[in-house]
Order: C-alpha cells, then sequence, then structure tokens
DNA sequence: GTGAAAGCGCTAACAA
DNA sequence: TTGTTAGCGCTTTCAC
C-alpha cells in the first residue's frame, strides 16, 4: 500500500487540501504549516499518483512521438529535437516505435491520446486518413512530420519541400554528365516516397531526360527493398550510370547489390540518397546526400505544441517547410557521367 | 467536450455500468442490449479514457524503457526486443531516452512509475541507487539491463558477463600477438565500464603483460571522449599497438584521432571494441566487436515483467546473463602484433 | 440481466 | 489561513 495524499494529511492533523495546496503550490498555505508538510513529504518518501492528478487536471503534461523506426537516425534525431523543448517546458516525452506496421500506429495513437498526452508528433506511415480527423477535431494538437497525412489540411506540419530536395539531387547527379538515372523510392502511400519520386521525374523532364519507368523502383524503406531493386536491374543488359534513393537503407541495400556484381561506386554507378548521416566516420565510400534538419524538424514540433497549449482556443494550423542540405560526396563525384 | 461512458449510456436509455461492462466484456449483459451498445460505441466513435481506466483498475498495462541514448543501435534493438513482447502481451511500450543524464533518468524513473507503468526496462547511468531502492520495494517489476545499479540484490537483471567479454576481446588481441594493449572505457560508476576494464586488466596480468594505468583511458560513452584520449596518447613517445574500446562511440572517436595522425588500422594499431554492428555494410576497416544479443535482452526483460505480472506475489529476482559473441574483423586481423 | 452507488487519488471551489 | 466537499471518468460490488 504506497503512501497517499490522506496519509500525510492525517498523518500531520491537516486536511487533503492543505496539503495538495502546499505542493502544487496553488492557494495559501501558512508558512509553518507548508514547512511541516514539506518536511513529512520528504521524509515519507511520497510521490503524488500521477494518474489520478491527470484525471483531475485534464492535462498529462506529456508529449508522444509516434515514428516508423527507432533505429533510423533520423528519427533518432527528431526525437532529441522533440524532447529537448518538453524538457525545457517541463514536458515528458513517450516515444512510441510502429516498425512502419499501420496497425502499431494506429494502436499508438489511440493509447496516447486515450492517456491523454498534451501533443502527439507523428510521422505517421499513412494510416487511413479518417483515423485522425475525430482527434484532430478533438483539438488535442497534432504534428506531422515527414510524412503528410492524406487529408483535409487542419493539421500541424513541420516538413522539408520533398519535391524540391528531390528534384535538386538528381540535379546534381545530371550535372556530373549522368543521363541514365534511376530511382528507388519507399511505399507510394507515404508522402516522402511520392513527393521524392515527383521531384526526380520532374528534374529529368526539365533535363530533357526521356523518363523511363523501368527504373523507377518501389519499395518499403528497408534495406531488402534496395537490395532486391537494383539486383533485379543489374540482370539487365542496360544498367543506370546514377542511382537516387529515397531513404539510406534503401541506398545500402542497393549498394550491396552494386558490389556483390563487381560494379564500382561511382565510376559504374554513382549513387545518392536522402538522410545518409554517417556518426561513425568510417563510411565509405562518403554518400551524397539530402541532409534533413532532424533536430529543429523535432523541436519546432515540439515548439508547435507548447504554443497550442498555452493558447488553446487557437485554432490555427501551422504547415512549417524546412530547408535541407545537399552534401556532395565521393559516392557521386569525380567521375563524368556516363 | 469529448463523448463519454454516460453519454452513451444516457443516449441508450441504460446504465453506465451495463455499458462498462458490456466494452469491458465483464458481468452479464443481455444479448440485444449489447449490441446496442457495441453498434452506439462505434457509431459514435467513443474512446474509453485510459486515465480514469488506470486510476481504477490501478494498471496501465504499459511499459516503460529508459535508455541512456536512443540514436545507439544498442538500445535501439533492445528496445526492439521489448515491444515484441509486450505487443504479443498487448502492453504497450513508452521510451524515455535520458542522454546519459542522470537527472533525466531519475526524473523519468519517477514519471513513469507515478503513470503507473506495469514495469520498467532501465538502462541506468548510475544514478543515486537510494533513487530505486524504494520503487523495487513497492513491487513493481524492475529490469536492469546493460548497467547494474550500486545497489543490493533485490532486483531483476538481464546482461552478459562483461568481464569475461572485455577479457575475451582483449585475449583476441593478444593472440594476434599484442603486447601493447590500451583501453578507453566509460565512466566508471556505470558497471559496463568498470566490469569491462577489469576484465581487460585480468587478461594483461593472466599473460604476464606489465599493466600500464596510461593507456587505461576514461571518458564518457561518446565519440569526443574517445577522440581526445587518443589524440592525446599519440602524443607521447611510445604508443599501443592495440587498443579496446568499451563501446562504438569511443572506437569510432579513437579512430579518427589515428587517422588524424596518419596512422593505419591495423597495421599501425589494431582496434575492437563492443557493439559495432554494422547496418550500412559500408564501414570501412570492419570493426572486430564483442556484440551483445541486443533483440534478447531486451525481449527477455520484457519477459521478466511480464511473468511478475502473471503473478504479483512473485518475490523472486532474476539475474539472466546472456553470452555475446566476438566478431573477429579486418580491424585487429591480417597482422601480427607490434 | 440491469442499475445505483461507492470509490480510485487527487484538485479546486467554496465555506468557514 | 485552513477545511469540506464535489467531482475528474471509469469499474465493480451488491441489490434488485
Amino acid at each position: 500500500m504506497t503512501i497517499q495524499l490522506k496519509d500525510i494529511a492525517k498523518q500531520l492533523n491537516v486536511s487533503v487540501s492543505t496539503v495538495s495546496k502546499t505542493i502544487n503550490g496553488t492557494g495559501r498555505v501558512g508558512k509553518e504549516t507548508r514547512e511541516r508538510i514539506l518536511a513529512a513529504i520528504k521524509e515519507s518518501g511520497y510521490q503524488p499518483n500521477e494518474v489520478a492528478r491527470s484525471l483531475k487536471r485534464k492535462s498529462t503534461r506529456s508529449l508522444g512521438v509516434i515514428v516508423a523506426d527507432i533505429s533510423n537516425s533520423f528519427y533518432a534525431k527528431v526525437i532529441k529535437g522533440v524532447e529537448k523543448v518538453a524538457s525545457a517546458n517541463d514536458y515528458n516525452v513517450f516515444v512510441c516505435n510502429t516498425d512502419e506496421k499501420i496497425g502499431k500506429e494506429e494502436e499508438y495513437v489511440r493509447v496516447l491520446l486515450q492517456n491523454q498526452v498534451s501533443g502527439l508528433v507523428i510521422a505517421t506511415v499513412g494510416g487511413d486518413p479518417k483515423l485522425f480527423q475525430p482527434y484532430i477535431n478533438s483539438g488535442i494538437p497534432f504534428v506531422f512530420i515527414d510524412n503528410l497525412p492524406d487529408t483535409d489540411d487542419n493539421f500541424d506540419l513541420v516538413t522539408i519541400d520533398n519535391v524540391k530536395a528531390s528534384y535538386t539531387i538528381a540535379q546534381h547527379l545530371v550535372d556530373q554528365g549522368h543521363r541514365k538515372l534511376a530511382l528507388i523510392t519507399g511505399p507510394l502511400n507515404q508522402s516522402t516516397a511520392s513527393e521524392r519520386k515527383k521531384g526526380f521525374q520532374k528534374c529529368l523532364e526539365d533535363n530533357g531526360i526521356p523518363l523511363q519507368d523501368e527504373w523507377i523502383g518501389v519499395g518499403e524503406f528497408k534495406n531488402e527493398s534496395g537490395y532486391q531493386i537494383m539486383t533485379e536491374w543489374l540482370k539487365r543488359d542496360e544498367r543506370p550510370s546514377a542511382l537516387v534513393a529515397a531513404n539510406d537503407f534503401l541506398l545500402y541495400g542497393a549498394i550491396k547489390a552494386i558490389y556483390e556484381e563487381g560494379l564500382r561506386i561511382p565510376q559504374d554507378i554513382a549513387v545518392a540518397c536522402f538522410d545518409a548521416t554517417d556518426e561513425t566516420g568510417l563510411l565509405r565510400p562518403r554518400i551524397t546526400s539530402i541532409i534533413q534538419p532532424a533536430f529543429e524538424i523535432g523541436s519546432i514540433a515540439a515548439e508547435i505544441i507548447m504554443r497550442k497549449e498555452r493558447n488553446k482556443e487557437r485554432k490555427l494550423f501551422e504547415k512549417i517547410v524546412l530547408e535541407p542540405t545537399l552534401l556532395m560526396n565521393e559516392s557521386s563525384l569525380g567521375v563524368s557521367g556516363i
């Protein structure tokens, strides 16, 4: 039986409300009484039951973050960004991992909201848009990052311009002289995947390069997909001279296939992707990559929630579009295209 | 104003208890009544308030996981292990990141317990052992992984034998002919750091190699520490011919220093560490490493909690020690020691 | 088979 | 300044 408010009230012959007030610093409590209470609390090791508090207050001072893959360093940085802001505002952060499973995403959205988090930062993997609508309408701040929901526009968003970023990276390869470009992207119901495809195609078009559908590969945002698709391509007569992958895992898989075929990077195939950050300093070749400001995405998302918490009646939705950077590296440089 | 139990009760002219019973499948409810209720729930999109439920039930069907660094792939795998088991048992997992900060660790322990999680998996960074004792005594399952708390032994634990693992990796280097071994480890108040030091030293001793304290470096488990310590060492007249690092970040930092000095791996200095898994396949050189069964550590920790949930009066504490594997790679092979 | 009512542990009006 | 009390939204006994 854990100790609770009334226990320490009884012990000190004061009322529960007096104890509650001193704990919360609300209302007026005599100096001497407060000190006695504080001492008793400290001595007994009393910890308020946060569940009861939340029930009463109708707020939990916590944020939820839902990501597809906690082991992806992009998301890890987003989380750290959220945490920094939350922490500064005395909020806690609960991170949930969906493993790219729509079912789990729905489950965690429900669970977090049922647990009354004050706001949600979510990288959706494209669950039913209908799912979010009732929640968004309920007024709990809901900030999407990375992927956009497939729903109307009454939601908050922090992202980059994926079409443009993809265009930029493809243009870089074109600038290196490449005319035979391939793209491997993720599930097209995820906006990151489809927009990166769109930007890639637009770039080719603008450069007068005929679109070749057979060099647009669609898989999951995972190693295996990149590997499979590239393996398949390398069996054909003609192969691309440059590859864009919509995330780092896809590229690593593709590179594996390229090496297995005995080909060189960038001499035989130049490669580039999104979000290939190298924490080790040991990746070879160094990867040309669009780097999203992941930490900032997280911190801005959290700030939006904080703003809405302070100003509940605010029904404005914010769409923040950040600028990524293009990191040029040896995986695409030093050889002119074929 | 979100819809709640009494709203749907009122709407259907039944009592709240009847509605509650049908939702929970407890007690008896007439077939027809149940169907009407279920229909109304579905139609209205009613979601039970989990906070109120938890307050009543005194259980939340959720686990907390506290790790030092969410971007460390070792922890990411542990988390996935926890999630697998939790998910299979219909529990949710809340992940909290402490950034190696003791204050945050304490905060999250408190918050999660105040939020009545059913159990906690924690990789402590060596907070005040006193902190945990009251909680452990309170009967909430508390499973330590990775680092041991500095407290008596009434806690659960899933880990590896760090002394032995460290011995193994040092012995591997000795077997390669090295006699001038160095170690970079983490904060010695963390058991992983101190045990890895112990195993390393024991190995040298057993091989009749004199211990050289100047080649035992202690830093944080971060890149920068490895870099600083190794940079310092390389300024001296004599340098080690082989290095063991207590985690991967430390090693990557050290390697940076080694390269900056124009030295080669493994020809000039052979290196090895703990938990250098390479998801990209592009790390060069490939790192010799002790690999902990991270996923298993997480899943076993979660299973312990599940067992205790089922059997509340069980006051047994489990200490599970798993076997790591030694992955031999080019960072320490192919050259005989100097 | 159904409902009234008593809490779960806490906060906050309102009274005293 | 302090205490009484009515809930927060739900579950669960117990009576009907």
